[in-house]
RNA sequence: GGGCGAUUAGCUCAGCUGGAUAGAGCGCUGGCCUCCGGAGCCAAAGGUCGUGGGUUCGAAUCCCACAUCGCCCUCCA
């Protein structure tokens, strides 16, 4: 059920009175008229409490609502008599409601007249991809980072689904009017990115020809074998000759490079684009914000010495215990680091900021948090989601990935494996914050058992029909008159999943969930081959031949642009 | 010990910020192409929504407790 009223919170009713497209403006009709209504027979209510659902069972209407019972509650008074009062004194033109009817222990469930939900077809016609654009974010900057795994190896399963996640969610931003940036956050500083150097060394030597022990704790993987390989000989035996600290510098910069290189060849492999690669290192330089947030903290007092570090109150903020900010030797750690970034997001001027974690770091949030509102941000300005880890079956069986040996699976070997288009999909198929298990046998079947086929097959099949229409001389039609003539069973309940777009797309938002994108397409997909097959498009009427084309479109586009949204292609034949 | 999450049909999961008779896919059973793509459609079977309390006109949904499972808890990043 959607609801829209008492308990949003103070944005969500702001958007949805902003709501742009025509049947935004219905439901704002619907509800300025209970409301009159209301007030009429005397019952205290505020506009905003009045909530109007979208009934999950469509013989309880088109839309529904259940001020009868709220108030019935205040006044002490029977709930479904109250309803017969309210609906008394409702008068409006029946232009685009058909009926009213009173159900169950008092709602008041309004139908759509044909004639309103035919001429969402339309609308949708003529609004083509923009069909369910939205203007809630106003123009408003909103950063969404992402992925942002560490480059020292290639990218593994978690950061795919992120990845996927981050990409629909700044998809969905987008159509819902913000200004949107993505941006990937490189941590090139640090004991990890030196390990990395050490262990390119030691492959390097390795490849030479010396006999010499791979450092213990250092990248095993044969990624930095390959890499050893692309060093230029001498470079790497001056390198090799130097004072140790600087030799592995020299390896850890070369190594940096060609890994930042590796991730976003893998990300354009799968067809994630970003705004803004942002390197750590940029926060280290003198009087950098690192210095600047340092300083920050010391003014606000929050910041303590023992054992010779710096540390943190952060359990002043909720955190468990306070953290080290700048180590023993004088270092920053990364959480200092990280805290440093986010003040730099705020000096760029974003209204809000979005950040997608992994598992692993969900420790990190809550001093994450306080210490951005330490700095001015509000306590709305950045939010975090956390993505949980992904495992792989393989026939009804777990793919064990051993951290040792560097056995992970990747993202290139998932993509090459299923396909981008499955990927995405079933990353998206569950909610951000749960596990999920990638069955890979399932993703990597082309057939109707697996949903990504079964979703593409659908809009393939349309656009297959509007050929063949075509070749039958069935046009699009001039005069959209024709779309009257729709009104059996089957082609109504198409349109109303359709006109349901607008505010999925708006729900998927407010609750950063683009899950819901995943199941909306299944149910689009399913009532289009119902209707296909009762409803024969092409045939000797050739007005409703024009009107059911139309449909099949209107069906077609908001198939493709759900499909856009996910990141998944909307092919035209399969 | 602390924290986060999960628990819904045989299996994998939806369930849209509390609504009406809890839904889909797969699997199983039985049907449907002289006709626009059968990668499709229809029908049937299948449920104490982990357990126990609470809030509410109304709870799978919110709160509390418990159980089971997964993950996290470095002066690593």
């Amino acid at each position: 059920m959607r609801s829209f009223g008492v308990t949003l919170p103070e944005r969500n009713i702001r958007m949805v009175e902003k709501r742009g497209c025509e049947d935004g403006r219905v439901i704002e009709r619907v509800r300025e008229t209970l409301f009159n209504s209301a007030g009429e027979i005397g019952l205290e209510i505020e506009r905003n409490e009045i909530q109007l659902e979208r009934p999950k069972d469509l013989s309880n209407g088109d839309l529904s609502s259940n001020i009868a019972m709220l108030t019935a509650v205040k006044t002490r008074s029977n709930p479904r008599k109250l309803a017969e009062r309210i609906v008394d004194k409702i008068s409006f033109d029946t232009d685009f409601v058909d009926r009213i009817e009173i159900a169950g222990p008092g709602f008041i469930n309004f139908f759509f007249s044909v004639k309103h939900l035919t001429n969402q077809v339309l609308e949708i016609n003529r609004a083509k991809e923009s069909y369910g654009d939205l203007d809630i974010g106003r123009g408003k900057r909103i950063q969404i980072e992402f992925v942002s795994a560490n480059p020292t190896g290639p990218l593994v399963l978690v950061s795919a689904r992120a990845a996927a996640v981050g990409n629909a969610l700044v998809n969905l931003y987008r159509k819902a009017g913000y200004d949107v940036e993505s941006e990937y956050y490189f941590n090139d500083v640090g004991s990890q990115v030196k390990k990395l150097g050490v262990s390119l060394m030691a492959r390097f030597r390795q490849s030479r020809g010396e006999e010499i022990d791979f450092p213990e704790d250092g990248y095993p993987g044969e990624y930095l074998i390959d890499i050893a390989k692309q060093i230029p000989i001498g470079k790497g035996e001056e390198w090799v000759r130097l004072e140790t600290n600087k030799g592995v510098n020299e390896f850890t910069g070369f190594a940096l490079e060609k890994m930042i290189e590796l991730i976003k060849k893998d990300l354009e492999f799968f067809g994630i684009s970003f705004d803004l690669f942002f390197r750590e290192s940029a926060l280290h330089r003198s009087n950098g914000e690192i210095d600047q947030l340092l300083e920050i903290m010391k003014e606000k007092d929050v910041i303590f010495e023992n054992d010779g570090a710096l540390w943190f109150r952060s359990s002043d903020f909720g955190d468990e215990k306070d953290r080290v900010v700048i180590r023993g030797d004088k270092s920053p750690t990364y959480f200092l680091a990280d805290a440093a970034y986010h003040l730099n997001k705020l000096r760029r001027g974003y209204d809000r900021v979005i950040d997608i974690f992994g598992p692993d770091h969900h420790g990190h949030l809550k001093r994450l948090k306080a210490a951005s509102t330490l700095f001015g941000g509000d306590k709305d300005w950045l939010e975090i989601l956390t993505v949980q880890w992904v495992r792989l079956i393989e026939n009804g069986k777990e793919i064990s990935m051993s951290k040792r040996g560097g056995e992970y699976i990747t993202l290139n070997e998932l993509v090459s494996d299923v396909g981008r288009d499955a990927a995405k999909f079933f990353f998206l198929m569950r909610k951000n914050h749960a596990h999920i298990d990638f069955n890979l046998s399932l993703a990597r079947k082309k057939s109707d058992e697996n949903p990504v086929y079964y979703v593409q097959y659908a809009h393939a099949r349309i656009s297959s029909v509007i050929s063949f229409a075509s070749e039958n001389n069935v046009e699009f039609p001039e005069n959209w008159e024709c779309v009257r003539l729709l009104e059996e069973p089957e082609e109504i309940d198409l349109i109303r999943k359709l006109v349901v777009f607008p505010q999925l797309v708006e729900g998927a938002v407010l609750m950063n969930d683009p899950n819901r994108l995943t199941t909306y397409v299944q149910e689009i997909a399913s009532s289009f081959h119902h209707f296909y097959h009762i409803c024969r498009i092409v045939s000797d009427n050739s007005r409703l031949s024009q009107a059911r084309l139309l449909l099949a479109e209107a069906t077609r586009i908001v198939l493709a642009e759900s499909l856009r949204l996910i990141g998944v292609s909307a092919p035209r034949e399969m």
